[in-house]
RNA sequence: GUGGAUGUAGCUUAGUUGGUUAAAGCGCCGGUUUGUGGCACCGGAGACCGUGGGUUCGAGUCCCAUCUUCCACCCCA
């Protein structure tokens, strides 16, 4: 295949046959966010680069390599957005949302664009759901996106995850463990990897989360963020974790856990699963109290979470979890003779009128041909209708699964179709009675 | 950006030490008394063997380059 007709290397078109799972997923999550008062939010795919590189972090991996940044015809320096948070940030500020009452709570579905190198669970296009909370600088917030991330992903039948949580601090507590941790670190300067070294240099506590096993172990015995937390960090994250508790949110405080964008502060948080391969976190994030500020607005405390879907469907996948079938066919209208299309055509246009999914010829098929495709897409029901039906006004509405038929006139058929339907809900819901009782 | 694996019809694969018109299953289309789908049988369409070079009388098979996909590192969702 020619390249120019292939997709773009690591995007990935959702064909129709996945994408009602897509689509139910997405919107369980905002429903469930809806419950904790989160609505959506949609904001540009792309912004003025700075939104990203200067919030994001200059010195970030997402920044520095892996953007997708064009000039536009006026000169302008764009980027395809690498992440929601920062372009959430500026929309709220600048259409002062965050004038408004607080805590402000917005919530968003996006595709976001990162330069990488795929690999399972990573592309360069992939889609992220997301919360944003303004406003809120109690611990009782930090919990409680915890607990919404946690509903979302229970409720979508995740199971084998684990939270992870820890306090970065804020800047005054960061900046005295950071000299702490460079101290510590240049002790074991020559054993580490060559990009702890350099790490060591440009943020030092990126080494805390370095697979390598040499430097996990040297690691191991690092200085904790947690032991030079200022008064104020460490009694937040205590009530964070008093908070989740209350809750019956179990967690697990790794000091390891540190994210790689620069605005966060504070509370940290991972969940993370062992069966999407090498990149673990369904979902991340935490505090970010000093970015509205620096981004222009008023002083705002802010926090939230991105949650990769993609790896959620993966996640999905590899667990069988079953999500609900695609809505089906509801009657093929099979007909033969031109007088008998163009009734066909008709009922179809009354079928779809009363809500139902309708189908006729149009490739000008045979009988035979027409219904061997009403079987193959599932039809749940078919009627023939030929000369015969056509002059005594009848049809009969066969049931595509029992093979059982139903007789009824040709200006009936909605409200049969609608009678059947009512009378196998309730033979189902009988069934399972019947079998709740034997339970 | 670094490393490893991969690439033959829509899908899953076969293709013997390089040798004529590249094979099968599934899927697709059609047929088996122009009035009935699923089963069976029959037939058909569909591949410049990822791409570009090279070696050779001859390349799907060998060599080089390049791209894709997959997996790992880095980093993140």
């Amino acid at each position: 295949m020619a390249e120019i007709n292939r997709a773009v290397k690591g995007t990935n078109d959702i064909l129709p046959d996945k994408s009602h799972n897509y689509r139910f997923v997405e919107e369980k999550m905002l429903e469930i966010a809806a419950l904790y008062g989160f609505r959506e939010i949609r904001v540009p795919v792309f912004e003025h680069t700075e939104v990203f590189s200067r919030n994001v972090g200059e010195d970030t991996d997402v920044v520095q390599k892996e953007m997708y940044t064009f000039s536009d015809k006026g000169g302008r320096s764009i980027t395809l957005r690498p992440e929601l948070t920062a372009g959430v940030v500026r929309s709220v500020i600048e259409k002062g949302v965050i004038a408004g009452a607080l805590p402000a709570k917005v919530c968003y579905i996006g595709g976001c664009y990162r330069y990488e190198k795929p690999q399972a669970g990573r592309l360069r296009e992939f889609h992220q759901f997301g919360v944003e909370c303004f406003g809120a600088g109690d611990p009782a917030a930090d919990a409680e996106i915890i607990a919404l991330a946690r509903q979302i992903l229970l409720t979508l039948g995740v199971k084998g995850i684990s939270l992870k949580i820890n306090s970065i601090g804020c800047e005054k507590c960061r900046k005295d463990y950071v000299a702490a941790l460079k101290n510590y670190f240049e002790g074991h300067k020559e054993e580490l990897c060559d990009t702890c070294k350099d790490r060591l240099e440009r943020n030092p506590m990126r080494i805390l989360d370095c697979k390598s096993p040499v430097c996990s172990k040297i690691a191991a015995g690092a200085p904790v963020i947690t032991d030079y937390l200022c008064d104020d960090c460490k009694e937040h994250f205590a009530s964070v974790k008093e908070n989740l508790t209350a809750q019956g949110i179990i967690f697990e405080v790794d000091p390891h856990i540190v994210r790689g964008l620069d605005y966060y502060n504070k509370t940290v948080f991972e969940f993370v699963s062992g069966d999407i391969g090498a990149q673990s976190t369904v979902c991340g994030g935490g505090r970010y109290d000093g970015l509205v500020a620096k981004m222009g607005g008023k002083d705002t405390p802010a926090l939230g979470f991105g949650l990769g879907i993609e790896r959620l469907m993966l996640l999905l996948e590899n667990m069988n979890v079953q999500l609900p079938e695609d809505r089906k066919c509801d009657l093929y209208v099979a007909a033969m003779g031109g007088s008998a299309k163009l009734a066909a055509g008709k009922i179809c246009a009354e079928m779809r009128n009363e809500g139902f999914e309708a189908l006729c010829d149009l490739c000008g098929r045979g009988l035979k041909a027409q219904l061997k495709y009403a079987d193959k897409i599932g039809a749940k029901y078919s009627v023939v209708l030929g000369d015969d039906e056509l002059n005594c006004g009848k049809v009969k509405i066969k049931d595509m699964k029992t093979g059982d038929e139903h007789e009824c006139d040709i200006t009936a058929i909605p409200d049969k179709i609608t009678d059947l339907n009512l009378k196998a809900a309730l033979g189902s819901l009988e069934e399972s009675v019947l079998n709740g009782e034997k339970a």
